[in-house]
DNA sequence: CGTAGCTTTGAAGGCGCTCAAATTCTGTGG
DNA sequence: CCACAGAATTTGAGCGCCTTCAAAGCTACG
């Protein structure tokens, strides 16, 4: 499937295949680019450092995150596998990035050569990344400008789901609710309530394990993103 | 100033200047694609049309949006002069465009030579431009996510200053209040309460042409957005 | 000058937030 | 295997910011 930019002259290796799903990359060939492993919780650069580098989620779960002055936190993106972050256009990071599971990366260096390198492959990958990148952040403003609480689990729990591309209706949220609430523009409490009234709406199920979720009425929770 | 994507091997066009400010683009030189002019409130393309061709804003302004089934809409952006937008990694559009004021643009095809063309230029410049839309994403998700209205507005008034290249401190909107709503994530009325008490505490003046703004104390407006 | 539309203002209500506490889960040690 | 500590999650009560509904005020334009 050709897509627009690469339609548009970019490099064309745009295929998204499936919108919004991180594939494990297809392309295991040697790359420029070391790997690096990151305990659940730690830091991997912060808003301000220098931009040296980027990222490539191999296994684990990233999240990048802007503070307000006082301490509000937004959560602009969960990074799964196959996703690329880090990646600024200007020579300091925007954001803070942190494991929210121990996490192995890709470490790319920014040098023009080291991407050239492999036929532009790399650099292909990066701008469908972005583009992909820019899609989700055009829904997630959605969700955060029009969408009520309830709507917002919703949307979140079936994107994670088709993200995770776990097969069946069963899935394992690797983020902790506070987590959730910096992403979805609202506070732990009431992602507890919108979770817990979703499931009374028999919506989902939750399994002891808080972490995990099952999706039990996909139709309604499809409604409910709309 | 050299920028990481291009760093990163990807078109060195980036020469994103400064960050979010839309410059008259300095190259005039001849490119394939026509011009097109709109009417204010004229529909450019809606959610589902074939994205066959993408545009960049030579004056005017325009606005993409999104819907909700019941009728929510979310404004994602206002496209200044210089701006691209309309385009897509799939085979339709994402989003409606319509001209907030009457607008002249340039309409691309998305075929690949038509922008290989001119040794890349374009290309390039569609990058850069991709970018910049995503950054402007990230930052507004941050208002949108975590910002109190008035918060929203102090950061929308310097945000349009600063893209507008207004010397002066005074702005005139281009959009309707409803718009700002949409665009901030709240009602018409709250903007209009919350434009009303900016100017009350003396941080910005309203004209009685309910367009034009006078940022008063942009220091006061900065901490705002912190 | 009159009308239509946008903007502002007013009053009341609700959704999500804040503050607080109970409950459940997890991992550790006995 | 069970008990316990600490953390995460859930639940409860009250409040506040923004929304909703309604109407008045302004501006622009014919």
């Amino acid at each position: 499937m050709q897509t627009a930019l690469a339609t548009a002259g970019l490099p064309p290796v745009f295929s998204t295949s499936l919108p919004g799903r991180a594939l494990p990359l297809p392309t295991t060939e040697a790359r420029p680019g070391h790997r690096r492993i990151v305990a659940a919780e730690a830091e991997i650069f912060a808003e301000g450092d220098r931009a040296g580098s980027f990222y490539k989620v191999v296994s684990g779960v990233v999240r990048t995150y802007r503070l307000l002055a006082d301490g509000r936190r937004q959560i602009d993106a969960f990074h799964l596998p196959g996703d690329i972050f880090g990646l600024e256009a200007g020579a300091e990071h925007r954001f803070n990035a942190e494991a929210v599971t121990e996490a192995q990366l890709e470490v790319h260096r920014r040098e023009p050569r080291a991407l050239a390198g492999d036929g532009g492959a790399l650099a292909r990958e990066v701008v469908a990344s972005m583009m992909r990148g820019l899609e989700r952040a055009q829904d997630h403003m959605m969700l955060l400008g029009r969408k009520s609480a309830r709507e917002r689990i919703a949307t979140f729990l079936l994107t994670m789901a088709r993200r995770m591309a776990c097969g069946g209706t069963a899935l394992e949220l690797p983020m902790s609710r506070t987590d959730m609430a910096d992403h979805l523009g609202l506070t732990v409490e009431s992602v507890s309530r919108a979770v817990t009234q979703l499931e009374r709406d028999g919506l989902i199920a939750l399994p002891p394990n808080r972490r995990m979720v099952v999706l039990r009425d996909m139709e309604a929770l499809a409604d409910l993103s709309e």
